[in-house]
RNA sequence: GGGCCGGUAGCUCAGGUGGUUAGAGCGCACGCCUGAUAAGCGUGAGGUCGCAAGUUCAACUCUUGCUCGGCCCA
């Protein structure tokens, strides 16, 4: 027996201080805080002026609130499409912007006036918005700290703010183009209105849920019709309502719907004759029954019998008039109500026949406005009715779910007037709520501005198009949608909606700054006037629009007397709707551009900003603010349920970066499927980290390995042996996946293809087998200089491709070679060198390669061969010509008879060093000849 | 209730215009190595492709219905 020697001295093994434990938590913020004193945005900026551009426009999150998990997969999708565009060598800066007026922060400064009991509307309009302009400004610092913890590369010491006074400027001043083209109105429409918060409400901000409602089933006495038999009888209507009915001025019917006269006969000898459509007819009497017919006396009543009297169809009806159960109140209530025929009726519920309230539902109105019938505007802004109307003046809350109950102030009179035919508490049904204070919403009639869908747009914009509505349309067309489904759903929607309330009734916002002539109604357009009110308002502000100022404003040419200042505000949606305006347009940030090449946001977007900013933009421009719209889905819990506060499922971004790191919610987000909802949970979590491991342990390797590494060393690719040649050329198909998945946006595919890179192609394949070259080789050796030049050209793509997703680990990789070098993020997509390499001849060794480790397992499990440097391989004589041996990481391989692949323990020496089984190995521990030469010259030189 | 979108292994994802035993990575189990070591390598087990009908010689791929989930709207 020889000596063993321990030759582990002799071996080069890898020499790194990179950690392969991260500690991301701990570590990312020293990263994040030397970015920030080295100026990074800024020094990317200089290194890509004058390159082309490419322009993320940031959709403004509302600054109320902490970061949550929509908003941490939002900016870094924008922060990867910019840093890959940069990547790519052009110049993309990135201003983050926020929406800061509205109401949910106006919600929120009221709230702590009713806290103090102070009563919101006797403090001065100034001083309010004076607080919610600090309450906006503080979260728009909180979350501009949790975004930058994100690693989101942008200009975060400017960026926009919907409520800094020239940005309010801008906003009226684009409102204000709205008028000088004769795009805005004044009318009355039924919109959503929260007689809580006294304000129309925009769709938004509405929500629905399920409550319980009185439903009732009214009469209205038919006094004329030209069927004769229907005079004297009456008309059943059903509604869950019954606030309306004092504003009822109609009733509708379906023209195809099918109705009949029933004669109900009672065991009193009393009868009553009923119109309505036959298949309601079974609830409507179980509804009727249990109210025993709306009647006060103790008595039961048992129908006796009932005849049909008459059958025909709707368009039977039209001339038709009834009268209101409460006509002896006399005038409006006295007057004849006509019945209408509306292809909206259904018999899905109620009674067939639909009671009309113009001021309270869109149908209604529009029905009702068809036929010259306009509102009333008897419910006032808080719920009442106004105090001069003749049933209930003064009265209400019409939300309130006792006022419209069955023993309620309505149902008793009607009753009272023999008009209620039944009534009960007891309807569940679904019903829009105002998202803040949860309270109940109606429609409600009120004057407001609008913008015209379908109205001719005259000249002053340039557009092919006729109207607005078009005008959106062909620009849907002509934008590019990723994915490409986003086009159909924003294209419906346009299609299909009505015209822009524009008007909110509050306080914190940008005024509609308009002149209205009390005289003719009209609003007043004068250029002159209106420059001296956009000066004003981007000097000083909203607060500039006061009726103080409007004879300033108004100049010598009119008399303040002789106008209206309108006092409402914008619909926030508005304001946003005009960033691109004041960000891209303004030369405020000379950087940018208009129009952006991308707006990239929540799929909940088409019905918001990207419908806002395309509308308000088709108005005043003609065409889209942008050439593409990324869309991505929401994120849900780890079952694929939605996240709300009430479920506790909630998962917190800040919090996966204080347990996890900001890397690893990256990776996450970078590797799901963002065009559809996907999921986020412990164990998904628990998955990227070990992706991010891999990943991490892979540049650990190649640090290690690239220890001392000298440029001088490398090789030229054409003298470097077939297994470099190859993996360069895996490298190059790589580098053109990737690059497809950055113009394609396809950002899991490229996460997945660098991951998959890295533990098919180089930690199992390539350097496996290399390990023996790396470690054992001199290191002059050709083979082990080729595999280090390929190791530092993998090092330097690698390190690229990777760092728009792993940000602070990029850099901290980048930081432990080139220890005080600039930013990994300041350097361009690597160039990839050219290498020849026959694929399908490596697929075909692959193959075989996977064949044998496949036949030695059952010699390692019968423990005849451990390490299967110690296993003798014969395969098919066809195999491809190449050191398979070194390959497949065996002792030998030799071609055999057959296709198969078999395997057989080595009766060679193992080699002390390299642990490779050799002929020339005397004994175990002694060295093979390579190894032989390489520790002698080392000796030799020590 | 309506419109649109989606449901492929435990997880994240692939699966042109329908056509052999549905794939990958990770995880998991088992094993190897102990010179990338709280690492590396290998093998393996996991799927009635949401459910049910239908079209077809043939459907994960087409049609319809249902179901679950999501966004938007009412």
């Amino acid at each position: 027996m020889t000596q063993e020697r321990d030759y582990r001295a002799t071996v080069f093994l890898p020499k790194t201080d990179f950690p392969m434990k991260a500690g991301l938590p701990q570590k990312e913020p020293a990263i994040l805080a030397r970015w920030q004193e080295a100026g990074l945005y800024e020094k990317t900026r200089a290194a890509r002026a004058g390159r082309e551009k490419f322009i993320l426009h940031d959709g403004p999150p509302y600054a109320n609130g902490d970061m949550h998990i929509g908003h941490a997969l939002n900016h870094i999708l924008k922060d990867m499409v910019v840093r890959t565009q940069t990547l790519l060598g052009k110049d993309a800066p990135y201003v983050p912007g926020w929406d800061c007026h509205g109401l949910p922060i106006e919600w929120k400064v009221e709230e702590q006036y009713r806290k103090k009991k102070l009563d919101k509307d006797q403090v001065d309009p100034v001083e309010f918005r004076a607080e919610c302009r600090a309450y906006a400004a503080n979260w728009v610092n909180v979350q501009r700290e949790q975004l930058k913890r994100l690693g989101i590369n942008g200009d975060w010491d400017k960026p926009y703010l919907t409520m800094d006074p020239q940005a309010e400027g801008t906003i009226v001043s684009e409102l204000l183009k709205f008028a000088e083209s004769g795009q805005l109105y004044r009318g009355a429409k039924p919109v959503m209105w929260s007689p809580v918060e006294k304000t129309a409400l925009a769709e938004a901000e509405v929500e629905y849920e399920d409550i319980v409602s009185t439903q009732i089933d009214v009469a209205f006495e038919i006094i004329e019709s030209p069927i004769p038999e229907l005079v004297g009888a009456h008309a059943v209507i059903w509604t869950t309502t019954p606030w309306t009915i004092p504003v009822n001025q109609a009733l509708a019917y379906g023209p195809e719907v099918e109705y009949v006269l029933v004669d109900i006969g009672f065991d009193d000898r009393s009868s009553l004759k009923v119109l309505l459509n036959p298949d309601r007819w079974r609830e409507f009497l179980q509804r009727t029954t249990a109210s025993r017919f709306g009647r006060r006396s103790i008595n039961e009543v048992a129908i006796c019998r009932s005849d049909e009297l008459w059958r025909g169809k709707g368009s039977d009806l039209a001339g038709t008039m009834v009268r209101h159960p409460m006509r002896h109140l006399g005038g409006f209530f006295a007057e004849p109500r006509p019945l209408l025929p509306g292809d909206f009726v259904t018999t899905d519920s109620g009674t067939g026949l639909v009671h009309m309230a113009p001021d309270h539902g869109e149908d209604d109105f529009d029905l009702c406005k068809a036929h010259g019938i306009g509102p009333k505007f008897v419910v006032e802004a808080d719920g009442k009715y106004r105090a001069d109307w003749p049933w209930l003046g003064g009265q209400g809350s019409v939300i309130n779910p006792k006022f419209n109950a069955p023993d309620g102030p309505i149902c008793s009179d009607l009753r009272e007037a023999g008009g209620l035919l039944a009534a009960s508490a007891d309807y569940k049904h679904s019903y829009p709520h105002s998202w803040r204070s949860k309270a109940k919403v109606i429609y409600r009639c009120t004057p407001q501005w609008f913008v015209p869908m379908d109205r001719e747009m005259g000249q002053r914009v340039s557009t092919s198009q006729r109207t607005l509505r078009d005008t959106a349309l062909k620009a849907i067309a002509d934008t590019r949608f990723i994915p490409e489904k986003g086009r159909n759903r924003i294209g419906a929607m346009v299609e299909g909606r009505p015209d822009w309330v524009l008007s909110r009734q509050r306080a914190w916002g940008v005024p509609i700054t308009l002149f209205v002539d009390r005289k003719s109604g009209q609003y007043l357009v004068d250029p002159e006037v209106n420059a001296r009110i956009i000066a004003a308002v981007k000097q000083e502000g909203v607060d500039a629009w006061s009726d103080a100022r409007a004879q300033e404003y108004l100049g010598d040419e009119y008399q303040a007397d002789d106008y209206e200042r309108v006092t409402d505000i914008l619909d926030v949606w508005f304001d946003s709707g005009s960033t691109h305006a004041f960000v891209l347009e303004s030369g405020r940030w000379p950087e940018l551009q208009w129009p952006a090449d991308l707006y990239l946001e929540g799929s909940d977007q088409h019905r918001g900003w990207f419908q806002s900013s395309l509308l308000e933009s088709c108005a005043t421009r003609g065409h889209a603010p942008y050439k593409a719209v990324l869309t991505h889905g929401f994120t849900m819990d780890a079952k694929g349920l939605k996240m709300s506060k009430s479920l506790g499922n909630t998962v917190s971004p800040l919090k996966v970066m204080e347990t996890n790191g900001a890397d690893i919610i990256r990776l996450w987000a970078l590797s799901v499927d963002y065009t559809e909802d996907h999921r986020i949970g412990d164990e998904i979590l628990k998955g990227v980290a070990d992706q991010y491991r891999k990943l991490r342990n892979t540049f650990r390797y190649m640090l290690g390995a690239l220890a001392d590494y000298d440029p001088a060393e490398a090789v030229d690719v054409a003298e470097m042996p077939e297994l470099e040649r190859y993996v360069l050329a895996l490298l190059e198909r790589l580098d053109a996946t990737l690059r497809t998945a950055v113009a394609d946006f396809d950002f899991n595919t490229y996460v997945r293809a660098l991951i998959d890179f890295c533990n098919e192609d180089l930690s199992a394949f390539f350097f496996d087998i290399r390990k023996d070259s790396l470690y054992c080789d001199a290191p002059s050796d050709p083979k082990r200089r080729a595999y280090r030049t390929v190791l530092d050209t993998l090092f330097q793509a690698l390190i690229r491709y990777a760092a728009p997703v792993l940000v602070f680990t990029s850099e901290e990789v980048w930081q432990s070679r080139y220890p005080g070098a600039d930013s990994v993020h300041l350097l361009e997509w690597p160039e990839v060198p050219a290498a020849q390499a026959d694929l399908a001849r490596w697929e075909a060794l692959r193959a075989l390669r996977q064949q044998v480790t496949e036949a030695i397992e059952p010699l390692r499990r019968e423990k005849i061969v451990g390490s299967s440097l110690a296993a003798e391989v014969t395969v098919p004589d066809d195999a491809p010509d190449a050191d398979l041996a070194e390959l497949f990481i065996t002792a030998t391989v030799t071609r055999g008879q057959g296709a198969g692949v078999a395997v057989a323990p080595t009766e060679m020496n193992k080699c002390g060093r390299c642990w490779r089984h050799l002929p020339e190995v005397q004994d175990d521990g002694a060295l093979c000849a390579r190894c032989e030469d390489v520790v002698s010259t080392l000796e030799a030189s020590a």
